[in-house]
RNA sequence: GCCCAGGUGGCGGAAUGGUAGACGCAGCGGACUUAAAAUCCGUUGGCCGUAAUGGCCGUGGGGGUUCGAGUCCCCCCCUGGGCACCA
């Protein structure tokens, strides 16, 4: 079935191989089949109107190099691809143009799946999802609803970042130095009503199961630190002035306790204006209102000049019963921990700049043996000095002690806190999954039957009024965006959903839980058990749609199921997933923790949905900038395979360099891998087209030809299990120009060299398995068996060295020894020059490798 | 500031502690051609050279371990990434 080009156009070749897979469903991944299956996974692209980028085809080439690979040698692959489509860029298209944002969808993935096709990927096409599909998102709100009856989400009035420009709140993971990381607008603080999901419950799980992934250290690490687990204590101040409430702080030191000489509570503390006393209200209502209005740039600015008031009041140290200071300042977020510390000057830098500029007493509490060579503050081991009956204890000794004292009086237990906040998980956008909530009053609530209540209510305070939610039933899942064009940003901070009343307020049954608009059905509102209740406006973050996707693949059609369990059981979770180290946290950590969550439910296996995890990396523009627009540097793929084919892009893009590695492109050097296929070309077919002349029947003759290709297999192999696929290709050509000084080369030869290339280059290797007379498709086609005999060789080079420098080489027997090849080398008149007058010490012989000679004088 | 990754020819890069620079780009010289393109052959780290199976230097800098270091150890410099008042 090849194709009856006579030179290689790679324009040809490449569009009639596309056909043959595209309807011979070369790649398609079959449940339960007999093979063991393999699952290899991309992170699925949102689909910009920009089309794909280059960055894209260099981890989708690996991973197709890899699924090919793994399919020549007998597995049941799955590779499957999609888009994750729902987010802003879209609806801003929307806004600007009027154009909704299905619309730009649609036209979006259209493009990216021609270009992702004409690169010559191996996508089993009859799996592709798309999260902004009914079909998909149903199982997205799905989760989003068992989370929430199980208590794991929540609402929540909180300061968040709000974009003016984008009308729009953002997660903190969004905002980068106090601008959007989209845009890079900037954004300020407002409270405004949020669904937030517990991923702290699940702190100690993401924590912990890290250990066992197969994934870049540097990512481990950064989730490790984003998580951010401290252990420590809360210790409980007295508070003379308020007999009724204390003053709870979250400390890693307790061993400092007697060094306390102040108090620190955030600004929004709750008892921060109780604490005021009369005469420092006035400073300490301005200080707030400051803090409140300043950016979190400013307050956590490099800059960071410290900054507080003294509240007048005091608490009291429950080891000594000291009286300490409270003060106010905003280097205390009220985020972490309980709000509030105890400041020990002497041995945290923080509460040392604070209390320098205060000029509050610094007492040192710790020892490290010289207290000359520790300038304070102090943060190092070492032995308690000035603590009472503690004084004299190693640091670590004092912790517990001091703790389980505290303890044990009911003045403090042993506490750990996570960096991790919980998830915002609520958009003010219109292009996301909505939420399967409706809001009913407070009267209404206990109507409402138990099925469709969280564990515990969630509620919030809207106008004067209590409202509770509750969850839609799942089988009238998906919720499905109204049609009215709504997507105008309503500028309140309200999703655009909320303009839409029709669409907004319906009824409920109290029992079945069945809706309806409210507008059509009039006559229920004297109907006690139809409630009057609001949809949930807000809609989800881009994120929830790839949270869960791998898992979508297994059984993508499935509507009873978010996937059958005997999918589940067949292909499990991704073996290798491959993708941008940008995603290092967030996706990887919340997709983490929803996968702990299905597992909870019982529908993953896995506690882990990557267990195997690889980034590509970033390539730059040839002036060694990032690629943009604005720098005019960006490689479009499409012009790239136009000149030279799909087949020299991707093998390209493999020899840049190792594909873990940020590296520049150079167009010029594509030229190279171009030459090679080329080449390789003509090892096979002749000028007439026809097979190339030099191709003889039978095993290959030529015992260096039969070395070399097995060294190539041995290597090549191992390459491409490791991703190595630069040194893979050199490994290629370092054969293809060995064959190319050859006049006789066996077909067999041919043969194995076209399927180890074909991983790499699959329309060519397609088109010259053909050629050659290979059955059926060369993906199918096995792979090369590596036979180790013919690599051996019976004389092996040593390299002669004379104090560790080279002095010439000598083809030996094997099995010479030490002595047999010393007498080789002092045969050598170069060698024997270097020993000349001189007295022979040691004799270094490792043997198939080097004589080394150690001389003196 | 803290944590991590990395610094190798003109360029991208290669190298289980064992000939540094594989492979490719670019350059130079040559073959083919009326010419060009394409292709092929040779050459290409620096310095010195009686030009060789020659000598010295050379993997960011400085020390060290070793018969032998790009590779291991210590200190420093630079680049990139992450975190950044998390108590």
């Amino acid at each position: 079935m090849a194709t009856n080009c006579n030179d290689y156009t790679p324009a040809e070749i490449e569009k009639h191989w596309q056909n043959v897979w595209d309807t011979e469903k070369t790649f398609r991944a079959e449940d339960f089949a007999d093979k063991p299956k393999y699952y290899i996974l991309d992170m699925f692209p949102y689909p910009s109107g920009a089309g794909l980028h280059i960055g894209h085809p260099e981890g989708y080439t690996a991973s197709d190099i890899l699924a090919r690979y793994k399919r020549a040698r007998g597995f049941n692959v799955l590779h499957p691809m999609g888009w994750d489509a729902f987010g802003l860029p879209t609806e801003q298209y929307a806004i600007k143009t009027g154009t909704h944002p299905r619309e730009t969808n649609r036209k979006n993935i259209d493009n990216f799946r021609r270009q992702i096709k004409e690169l010559g990927f191996s996508y089993d096409w009859d799996r592709e999802i798309d999260t902004t599909d009914p079909r998909y998102y149903k199982w997205t709100q799905w989760i989003f609803r068992e989370l929430f009856r199980r208590g794991l989400a929540y609402v929540d009035e909180r300061p968040v970042w709000w974009c003016p420009e984008l009308r729009t709140v953002l997660a903190n993971e969004e905002v980068i130095d106090g601008l959007s990381e989209r845009g890079n607008h900037p954004v300020e603080r407002r409270n405004l009503r949020q669904w937030v999901l517990k991923i702290t419950a699940y702190a100690d799980r993401l924590l912990e199961d890290l250990q066992g992934l197969d994934w870049p250290d540097s990512t481990k690490r950064q989730q490790e630190a984003w998580i951010g687990r401290s252990e420590g204590a809360e210790i409980t101040f007295a508070l003379p002035s308020l007999p009724d409430d204390q003053l709870i702080v979250f400390t890693t030191r307790p061993d400092t306790l007697f060094g306390a000489t102040y108090m620190v509570i955030a600004p929004e503390h709750p008892l921060c204006r109780k604490l005021t006393t009369d005469e420092h209200k006035d400073a300490v209502e301005a200080y707030i209102q400051q803090a409140v209005n300043k950016s979190d740039l400013d307050r956590t600015d490099l800059a960071k000049e410290k900054s507080g008031v003294f509240t007048g009041s005091y608490a009291t140290n429950p080891v000594n019963g000291e009286e300490i200071p409270i003060w106010v300042a905003d280097y205390v977020l009220m985020s972490y921990g309980t709000g509030a510390i105890m400041a020990v000057p002497a041995h945290d830098e923080r509460d040392f700049a604070f209390a320098e500029q205060y000029k509050l007493p610094i007492p040192r509490v710790i020892s490290g043996g010289d207290d000359e060579a520790q300038p304070l503050p102090y943060a190092g081991p070492g032995k308690l000095v000035n603590s009472g009956p503690y004084s004299g204890l190693e640091v670590e000794e004092a912790k517990q002690k001091i703790t389980a004292d505290l303890a044990a009086q009911g003045e403090g237990k042993a506490s750990v806190q996570y960096r991790l906040r919980d998830w915002l998980f609520s958009r003010q956008r219109f292009w996301g999954e909505p939420f399967p909530i409706l809001w009913v009053s407070e009267q209404d609530y206990p109507k409402v039957a138990a099925d469709w209540k969280p564990e515990n209510p969630v509620s919030y305070e809207h106008e004067g009024q209590t409202l509770y939610a509750i969850t839609l039933p799942g089988q009238d899942l998906p919720l499905t965006l109204p049609e009215v064009p709504a997507y105008q940003p309503s500028g309140t901070g309200e999703s655009p959903l909320a303009t839409i009343p029709e669409w907004v307020e319906v009824w409920v049954h109290r029992q079945s839980g069945e809706t309806l608009p409210r507008a059509e059905n009039s006559d229920k509102a004297d109907d006690p058990d139809w409630l009057p209740a609001r949809r949930e406006t807000n809609t989800m973050p881009q994120w929830a749609g790839s949270c869960w996707y791998y898992l979508r693949f297994l059984d993508p059609t499935n509507e009873d199921a978010l996937v059958a369990p005997e999918k589940e059981a067949y292909w499990g979770v991704p073996d290798y997933y491959i993708g941008g180290a940008e995603h290092a946290v967030l996706h990887l950590l919340y997709a983490r923790f929803w996968h702990k969550f299905l597992y909870d439910l019982g529908i993953t296996k896995k506690k882990e949905p990557f267990s195997k995890l690889f980034h590509q990396g970033i390539i730059l523009g040839e002036d060694g900038q990032k690629m943009s627009k604005s720098l005019g540097n960006v490689v479009n793929p499409d012009e790239i395979i136009d000149q030279y084919g799909a087949d020299a892009l991707r093998c390209y893009l493999m020899f840049l360099g190792p594909l873990e590695q940020m590296k520049p492109w150079n167009t010029k050097g594509i030229e190279g891998v171009s030459r090679f296929l080329k080449k390789l070309w003509r090892e096979v077919v002749g000028a007439n087209g026809a097979l190339a002349g030099k191709l003889h029947e039978g095993p290959e003759k030529d015992a260096e030809t039969s070395r070399l290709l097995h060294q190539t297999i041995a290597k090549v192999t191992e390459d491409i299990e490791n991703l190595r696929l630069n040194t893979a290709l050199s490994q290629l050509m370092i054969l293809v120009n060995h064959l190319g000084r050859k006049n006789e080369v066996s077909r067999e030869t041919a043969r194995d060299l076209v399927r180890l290339v074909a991983p790499l280059a699959p329309h060519v290797g397609e088109e010259l398995w053909a050629r050659l007379g290979g059955e059926g498709s060369v993906v199918y086609a096995g792979w090369p068996v590596f036979d180790e005999s013919k690599v051996k060789t019976d004389e092996v080079k040593i390299v002669f060295q004379i104090n560790g420098k080279y002095r010439g080489e000598a083809m030996v027997d094997k099995t010479a020894d030490k002595d047999a090849v010393l007498a080789i080398a002092r045969e050598q008149s170069r060698v024997a020059q270097h020993l000349e007058g001189k007295e022979l010490v040691k004799v270094i012989f490792v043997p198939g490798r080097i004589l080394n000679l150690v001389v003196k004088g």
